[in-house]
RNA sequence: GGCGCGGUAGCUCAGGUGGUUAGAGCGUUGGAUUCAUAACCCAAAGGUCGGGGGUUCAACUCCCCCCCGCGCUACCA
């Protein structure tokens, strides 16, 4: 942190993308660590803002209706709606959870692309790209797809070819396609208004480079040093597509704003929007955790625009990029806005092993998970923490999620409070007793007591969340140590007055644990306070030798864990490989059909049934068997790339189809005279076409 | 290829600005205990800190080289 004195904070967590469901690592990535930073804000009474809300844009989104036969509209009412529900079931407390297709954000995006407009800080500048003239769009280069100028891939995306990695263009591909309409795609003209970032750099050194060098985390600091480093460049914030921001300039038809240009703006438009629901009182997407009503409608731009606000975006390390370099650029060329303090951003969680991913179905869905274990999302909440991608890559298991509520949130956590309070119902039942006498034991445990508060604040202030959460089940334990220590069941029968002492101090123990897991176990925090028939508290009350009074009447205390079986997780483990094959198996791998040809086109082609008389291994080749086929026509040499799925004895005697009147070409020195056809399945292996029932070589195919 | 971030006990991970016997949780082993969801509490075993050089009185911590993993490489959200 700067020195900075700042009086507020505004604090984003990433806008998820509304197409599709969210998993686990989001949520370890961004949301959960940003939670807790706000709710533990709240408690210390800092004037915070916590905002979030669905991005609805881009490119995807349109693509995602296509594949689900129904409109963007529909999509976006659909994801906004699941992943707003199990935001809340797992205890986001945003302030206001947005959506970027609201009218207020699409007026506040025009708002800034105007004003860098009208300032002349956006170039023009007209390219040609390629346009699918049949689906009438342009196309995006991840839309495009055609053979790999570098390897020969047949299938490498207009930005990345998959088999030998390297990095394309779509003009480098060779005989492009869209994958919307499978046809050739063509060169159109277009004009577009881009960001010349370079003229940034300055700024970017100094803001970033020099000014946050030591308070930046190391994996986003190095991230941004790479790029700004690597030389910036003019980005393009417009894009030809019909779904999205219009630009709102005269001469943009057909144009919107670049959705990674619109979504950071969603921050600022879900603040417009909280303080106009908070200030008109009809709530629609706002939630204020805080109490706003004294706010007035413009009070939203103190959190973006006083130089003592100090602003924090939580985001999983893909989004940098757009967060340390664009965004802030964007506010900055402005010249009204605030920039970020700060860019807390963590790695990736991985599952099981392997990369988390909600297309190849590697993942744990945020609903499925909460379908799965309703009840348990504290659970889900500390798991994650207590693992959380914060310097490097991480990694969830069930194995380890099993563990973690058994051996910690049940054994230690769980298991404490209720020690405790048995303990006090069986002896007082259920009154809170005086304190008495206090023992070195008890003066030992009340000044350890003290200090949990602060260290636990110290660790979320600096985003070391998972410290945090260590250091909060280290207080349970502290607790099961005094009790441990003083055996107050041994002592009930001789000295009451000091079992009371030690069950008053236990409770205290309990009490500050209410307040302190509030940030991190917000459901669990509020049953502990039920239990102990406390109100809300702030950090200040948590070490608080005092803070629960003599004579309260505890309630009934219901166990706040309960122990996970392992045959809950073997199914979960079952369920993950289940879905992963369905979706593999779903996802066959449908490659978009060829230009259209002419009936003439086809039947310029002589395909036949071949027998394979002889096959043999080519030297010094991987791929090639050298064949021998009888076509009916003759007997001819074919050389065949099939070897690394065939035996020259797997196809030996073989009936296949055989492309007879392919020019012949020389192939490893040898003259092949036609082709064998195959059947490349979608884990790429190759199976022969052969007739049903045996035919005479010869037989044309047709 | 270039750049960035990582590679620390069986597992998951901590280890500002180099300095006494390298840490935590889980797991393992042993002990103690019975208030508690056979949980808690105590103790022990367990690491040539990816490999190799170098700087230094001293390096997990700084520099160089190599190997491995992940990411970025700029119209994939």
């Amino acid at each position: 942190m700067s020195t900075k004195q700042y009086n507020r904070y505004t604090v984003t967590a990433a806008l998820p993308y509304a197409n599709g469901p969210k998993h686990i690592g989001h949520l370890a990535g961004a949301y959960i660590p940003a939670d807790v930073y706000v709710r533990y804000l709240r408690l210390t009474g800092k004037d915070v803002i916590f905002v979030c809300g669905s991005d609805e844009h881009g490119t995807a989104i349109p693509n995602q209706a296509l594949k689900e036969n129904t409109t963007p509209k529909a999509i976006i009412d659909k994801y906004d709606a699941l992943i707003r529900d199990c935001f809340d079931k797992l205890g986001m407390s945003f302030d206001i959870y947005h959506r970027t297709s609201e009218t207020i954000h699409h007026q506040t995006s025009q708002e800034i692309f105007l004003s860098l407009y009208n300032k002349g800080l956006l170039t023009e500048e007209v390219s040609e790209q390629y346009f699918d003239a049949e689906a009438k769009v342009f196309l995006a280069d991840r839309y495009i797809v055609g053979i790999c100028p570098k390897c020969g891939h047949t299938n490498a995306f207009g930005d990345q070819c998959e088999k030998c990695g390297s990095t394309l263009s779509p003009r480098e591909l060779i005989n492009p396609r869209s994958t919307l309409s499978g046809k050739a795609p063509i060169l159109k003209e277009t004009k577009h208004w881009y960001l010349p970032l370079e003229k940034y750099e300055p700024w970017l050194r100094d803001w970033i480079l020099k000014s946050h060098q030591q308070d930046w985390k190391p994996n986003v600091y190095g991230q941004c040093k790479s790029w700004i480093e690597a030389g910036l460049q003019p980005r393009a914030m417009t894009r030809d597509l019909d779904w999205g921001i219009k630009v709102p300039l005269p001469d943009a038809e057909g144009k919107v704003l670049y959705v990674w240009f619109d979504a950071p703006i969603g921050y600022i438009s879900a603040t417009r929007a909280l303080f106009e629901e908070t200030t008109s009182g009809k709530l629609k997407y706002a939630t204020p955790r805080s109490n706003f009503s004294i706010a007035q409608k413009e009070d939203w731009k103190k959190y973006w625009q006083a130089e003592d606000t100090r602003l924090i975006h939580f985001i999983g390390k893909d989004n940098i990029v757009f967060h340390c370099i664009i965004f802030p650029v964007m506010l900055h060329a402005t010249g009204e806005f605030i920039v970020p303090d700060n860019v807390p951003a963590n790695e990736f969680m991985n599952l099981e092993g392997d990369k988390m991913s909600t297309s190849r179905g590697w993942s744990i869905e945020m609903h499925e998970y909460l379908a799965d274990f309703p009840d348990k999302p504290d659970v889900l909440r500390y798991a994650l923490l207590t693992n959380l991608p914060e310097a490097k890559d991480s990694e969830f298991t069930w194995k380890d999620f099993q563990a973690k509520n058994n051996n910690e949130l049940v054994a230690i956590l769980g298991n404490f409070v209720n020690r405790a309070v048995v303990l006090t119902q069986k002896y007082f039942e259920g009154v809170l007793p005086n304190r008495k006498a206090l023992s070195e034991v008890d003066v030992k445990v009340l000044a350890e007591l003290k200090q949990y508060p602060v260290l636990i604040g110290g660790s979320v202030e600096a985003f070391r969340f998972r410290e945090a959460t260590a250091n909060l089940m280290d207080l349970a334990r502290v607790g099961n140590k005094y009790l441990a220590e003083t055996e107050p069941w041994k002592l009930a029968k001789s000295d009451m007055d000091r079992v009371g002492t030690i069950l008053n101090i236990a409770l205290q123990i309990a009490g500050t644990l209410a307040i302190v897991s509030e940030p991190f176990l917000p459901f669990t925090s509020r049953k502990l306070k039920e239990m102990l028939s406390v109100g809300e508290m702030n950090w200040n009350d948590a070490g608080n030798p005092d803070l629960l009074s003599a004579g309260t009447k505890l309630q009934e205390a219901p166990l706040l864990f309960e122990k996970i079986e392992d045959g809950v997780i073997d199914q979960q483990i079952k369920k993950l490989m289940d879905t992963k094959r369905a979706v593999e198996l779903a996802q066959q791998p449908v490659e978009p059909a060829k230009a259209e040809i002419s009936f003439d086109d086809f039947s310029r082609m002589d395909i036949r049934i071949g027998k394979i008389l002889k096959a043999e291994r080519v030297e010094k080749s991987k791929k090639l068997l050298k064949l021998q086929v009888d076509t009916g026509i003759d007997v001819r040499t074919v050389m065949s790339g099939i070897a690394e799925h065939f035996t020259p004895e797997d196809v030996l005697g073989k009936e296949v189809t055989i492309l007879v009147n392919l020019a012949s070409r020389k192939i490893m020195g040898v003259e092949s005279q036609g082709m064998i056809l195959m059947a490349s399945d979608k884990d790429g292996s190759l199976k022969l076409l052969s007739p049903t029932n045996e035919v005479a070589p010869g037989a044309k195919v047709s």
